[in-house]
DNA sequence: AGCACGCCGACT
DNA sequence: GTCGGCGTGCTC
């Protein structure tokens, strides 16, 4: 349970000779490096990817640096050489050991991060053989009406199958061509590498307020680390700001990575990028397939990747020539990685920007408290674009209370959001309804014995999916089939749906405006990135008049025509206790009213609400972001909570409930104390049961100058974890629910 | 993470 | 009598 770090006085660019002993860092979850002693005739280069024995099999692995001399030297086997691959950067490397002993997590499972595509270690896929005729033909080549077809279809390089069907010939044709020198045998490139991005061509035009925002990020790149918040409001023109800090890096010759969230639905973005650069960046995510990936992998460790955009794990890949960074929507809750290595993807480029020793840019519209602390505190810069860009006013916000204004039963739309959106109908124009819900409704239960439809996995009802036919897990995915009797008493028929999601609030707006084109867009709904941008194409070619959206609507697209935003449960976030939900409710209903009257017409957004005093609802009626923030960072402080203090979780999870609850005793019992430390728990984990195993939770709280990495280790020394207990750390932890 | 070693149930 | 289930533990 202890992961030693690396020893720091590591020199980052040793070299090593036959016969030396080296420290290799295996992609696996061990504590540590293991020693080998390089192989006969062979040298090594801290950075170097090295195959070594391991046990029965190979592995791949880094060096990471001199042996520890830990081990007798007769235990240490020969390294058995050096992979063909650029050695992995010396940043790199320290963001993997900084981001074990952040994370409290095996160094080698942080670089099995790094190497997450073992394929491209492998030398690359031979580029195919191709025929093509050569000009002038020899004079001594007998021509035939096969040869002829043959020699007049293979004026480009072309495989022998392709050339043969194309020319109505048989492949023999080729080959005695090729002996006799009518055909040459070249080789195709299988690929071209990426192009890279335009940096001369002409940005769209700025203002100059926009004009001096880009002046003020081209300028960081002039300095090594740094970090600046560019702050500006939806609409504001933040993308194409910092685009022209992209195109400064791009000038000096170095790679640049941005990390979008949901990088599966940013087609508006690579669009306006291609727009700017005149050819797509790099995309890393998860869906890529294997040779996407292996070429993408290779493509950026060998510097012909220039601008890689991606989601969070595209931070571990090995730029050699890292000069700049943007994390785009930086108060996005998707850059926190809730699995393995629990990290979160803002910080940790942060902490990338700072071994590569170059500029980071963090972008958003509602920066979090984390950052806006430090931009307060002065660890970093802030650039502000606080105009809509090309004059549109911002969104005119009211609040329908709900407790005067109830809707009546079963339906979900208060009568003054009705009357909003039939006159918005009525002009012709645009309507959104947000509801972070997905499905037709988030509970099922008996009316006859009350007894409720749960998830046998999780701690957490089924979601009807009515236009699936079916009931659904949101934690694990887990689906079955409505039963046609309740499970408790045997009762036909006798199912309620309590609650709305979107398919059931589409039915109400089917009801009430039968003559609008209505369309649900959610994250379930949608099969892949094309079909949301055909909705976005649909939308802004007015095919639709009426969107029903959960989250995914909340992203910056451009609806011209889209006047009216009413959010339908506006204290929907609110509810649960999670120390950001004020926070992230107020960054989200932010994002949704940003949707609203983006070009000549203005726009209106209702929010329902049934705690229309509730901060978060005055600062979103009011539009004093700054104040709120102030607000909730007084609350923060006077709790010590992040970021003025520090959280660390562990949860306990295990299938057997019992063992999990005695483990979680134990834990306590021998919790640290003292020194403002303060030790919460165990309690039943926010899911206390998640695909099949038994969770409980610790937390532990500090003041900020408190080692808590270290506390943790500390704590857990020594722990053994029997029958399939575990333990998983959470520092920093952001999920509560 | 693999992979071997190891100790209890149904088969050619 | 063996083949094989996957629980525990090691890999420089």
């Amino acid at each position: 349970m202890l992961f030693p770090t690396a020893n720091s006085q590591a020199d980052l660019n040793a070299t090593f000779l036959a016969g030396d002993r080296v420290a290799v860092l295996l992609p696996l979850p061990l504590a540590g490096h293991y020693d080998y002693v390089v192989g006969p005739a062979q040298s090594l280069a801290a950075g170097d990817f090295v195959r070594v024995p391991l046990g029965t099999r190979h592995a791949v692995g880094v060096v990471w640096g001199a042996g520890s001399a830990s081990l007798a030297i007769e235990k240490c086997r020969p390294t058995d050489g050096r992979l063909d691959v650029p050695p992995l950067p010396a940043a790199s490397r320290k963001l993997v050991d900084w981001v074990a002993a952040y994370t409290v997590s095996p160094p080698g499972a942080v670089l099995r991060m790094v190497i997450s595509v073992p394929a491209a270690l492998d030398a690359p896929p031979a580029d195919p053989v191709a025929y093509v005729a050569v000009d002038p033909p020899p004079p001594d080549l007998k021509m035939t009406e096969a040869r002829r077809r043959v020699l007049a279809a293979a004026g480009r390089p072309l495989p022998a199958a392709e050339l043969a069907r194309q020319a109505g010939a048989g492949t023999a044709v080729i080959k005695g061509l090729a002996e006799v020198g009518g055909l040459a045998r070249v080789s195709a490139p299988r690929r071209l590498p990426p192009p890279t991005p335009d940096w001369r061509r002409a940005g769209l035009p700025l203002s100059d307020i926009q004009a001096s925002a880009a002046e003020a990020l081209r300028r960081t790149l002039e300095g090594g680390f740094s970090v600046t918040l560019l702050e500006g409001v939806t609409g504001s023109g933040k993308t194409e700001v910092y685009f022209e800090a992209v195109a400064e890096a791009l000038r000096r010759g170095r790679q640049v990575l941005v990390l979008l969230p949901e990088i599966a639905l940013s087609t508006q973005w690579l669009a306006r990028f291609e727009r700017r650069f005149g050819t797509r960046p790099v995309e890393w995510h998860s869906e890529l397939g294997a040779a996407a990936r292996r070429d993408g992998w290779r493509d950026v460790a060998f510097g012909r990747a220039k601008v890689i955009v991606g989601a969070r794990s595209a931070l571990f890949l090995p730029y050699p020539e890292l000069g700049l960074i943007v994390v785009d929507e930086e108060h996005d809750a998707s850059f926190k990685q809730e699995e393995g290595v629990i990290y979160h993807a803002r910080d940790m480029a942060v902490v990338r920007a700072r071994t590569g020793d170059v500029p980071i840019i963090l972008a958003s519209a509602t920066p979090s408290l984390e950052t806006q602390t430090n931009v307060v505190q002065g660890r970093y810069a802030r650039v502000s674009l606080p105009l809509r860009h090309g004059g549109a006013d911002l969104p005119e916000i009211s609040l329908v209370d709900m407790r005067r204004h109830a809707p009546p039963r079963q339906s979900w739309l208060s009568p003054p959001l009705v009357q909003a959106i039939e006159n918005t109908l009525t002009a012709g124009e645009q309507v959104m309804l947000f509801l972070n819900r997905r499905g037709y409704a988030p509970l099922t239960l008996c009316r006859g014995c009350g007894h409720r439809l749960q998830c046998p996995h999780c701690t957490a009802w089924l979601v009807e999916h009515r236009s699936a036919g079916r009931l659904q897990c949101h934690h694990c995915g887990y689906i079955s089939a409505k039963p046609a009797v309740c499970p408790e008493c045997q009762a036909e028929d006798s199912f309620a749906a309590c609650g709305p999601g979107v398919e059931r609030l589409a039915e109400e707006v089917a009801a009430k405006f039968p003559d609008a084109r209505t369309v649900i867009m959610a994250s379930d709904t949608l099969r892949g990135p094309q079909a949301a941008q055909d909705l976005i194409d649909r939308m802004a070619n007015r095919e639709i008049d009426l969107l029903i959206g959960t989250q995914v609507v909340a992203k910056g697209h451009h609806f011209p025509l889209l006047t009216l935003v009413g959010v339908v449960d506006a204290d929907l976030g609110l509810a649960g206790g999670d120390l950001r939900a004020a926070e992230r409710t107020f960054q989200l209903l932010s994002q949704v009213a940003g949707r609203a009257g983006r070009a000549a017409h203005k726009g209106h957004v209702l929010l329902q609400t049934y705690q229309p005093d509730d901060k978060v609802m005055q600062a979103l009626l009011s539009g004093d972001g700054e104040r709120f923030y102030l607000a909730e960072a007084d609350d923060r402080r006077v709790a010590g909570m992040p970021p003025f203090g520090k959280l660390v979780a562990l949860i306990v999870s295990g299938p057997d409930p019992d063992a999990v609850d005695r483990l979680a005793a134990q834990l306590a019992r021998v919790a640290p104390r003292g020194g403002d430390i303060e030790v919460l728990g165990p309690a039943p984990a926010p899911l206390a049961l998640l695909r099949g195993r038994h969770r409980r939770r610790l937390l532990l709280k500090a003041p900020r100058a408190v080692n808590v990495q270290a506390v943790v280790r500390r704590w857990l020394t020594g722990l053994r974890l029997p029958g399939g207990l575990r333990v998983q750390i959470d520092v920093d932890p952001y999920s509560f629910m």
